[in-house]
DNA sequence: CTGCTGTTTAGAATAGTTATAAAATTGATT
DNA sequence: AATCAATTTTATAACTATTCTAAACAGCAG
């Protein structure tokens, strides 16, 4: 996880459309975690985030990195992934896509949009609409 | 989760042999965990798995419980689904399906074999063999 | 019976997360 | 600028599902 010292006022004008655009207030806290988590596609755990960004010279505490984490999943900002009990990813891209988890080593990667089947919105349980798919295929190292 | 007081004989061997096939060792308290788990196709928690375990007069302990899921798992007689953060389902049905998970009950059930989809072995990321295949459809209730 | 191995158990420890409540910040209003 | 209310941040305590520990127990072989 790289760091980029000084966002650059372009970029930064973008977040804040971004955070404005989802009904999100602005704070320094609020920035500096946006910035880290969507500079880029990934996976990341609330303490993979906390750490990401305080190494950025920001000084964030870790429950506002675990609030804004709750508050950008009810913004609809990030998709919570739930792949093993001990810990949640967050993924900065909401786009539809699905995943492959490496069981033996723990990479959680996209999966190319051509490869993710697509479902039909009909046969679900009576009284049910589609809220989302979620779909990850477990894979494990060949034996070399 | 109904209780079944007494386990027919015959029905009780039937379970013997699927833990000795399994490699497990047989117990009385795996027994009865067994019985508990296997006597249908269901979703279940450690927890809940508990309750029943002891309301059908069986005095298991919840270390043994959770000891015992996890064996069975590692043996292949279970199936571990992560649907949220906060607790594990064990699925007593190991057979290749899927599951409509709703957001807003907290129902998690099985998919008709004909609607999942079939995945293709192929294009996994490099130096990798598929493991296994984990939908969940999400849905939420209708509004009335 | 004695020892050996594997199993169960109560309770302590762990770890990710959430709740609490006080301090700080923000934004609007005089 | 000073005031005030609402929102946000923070340290820390609390919570909870799960795992660990270490002692008791059960089954079996010699
Ligand atoms: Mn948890
Ligand atoms: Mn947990
Ligand atoms: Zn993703
Ligand atoms: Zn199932």
């Amino acid at each position: 996880m790289e760091t980029n010292i000084s966002q650059s006022r372009q970029q930064q004008q973008c977040i804040d459309k971004l955070l404005n655009a989802h009904g999100v207030n602005l704070t320094r806290q609020r920035r500096v975690i946006a910035d880290t988590l969507f500079a880029r596609d990934q996976h990341v755990t609330a303490d993979k985030l906390f750490e990401a960004v305080n190494n950025n010279g920001a000084k964030v505490s870790k429950a506002t990195v675990y609030n804004t984490l709750g508050l950008f999943v009810r913004k609809g900002l990030v998709r919570e992934i739930f792949i093993d009990a001990t810990r949640t990813f967050y993924d900065s891209n909401t786009s539809r896509h699905h995943h492959f988890y490496n069981v033996d080593t723990g990479d959680l990667i996209d999966m190319k949009e051509r490869l993710a089947p697509h479902f039909i919105d009909q046969d679900l349980p009576d009284g049910t609409a589609m809220d989302m798919v979620d779909l990850v295929i477990r894979v494990k190292n060949k034996a070399p």
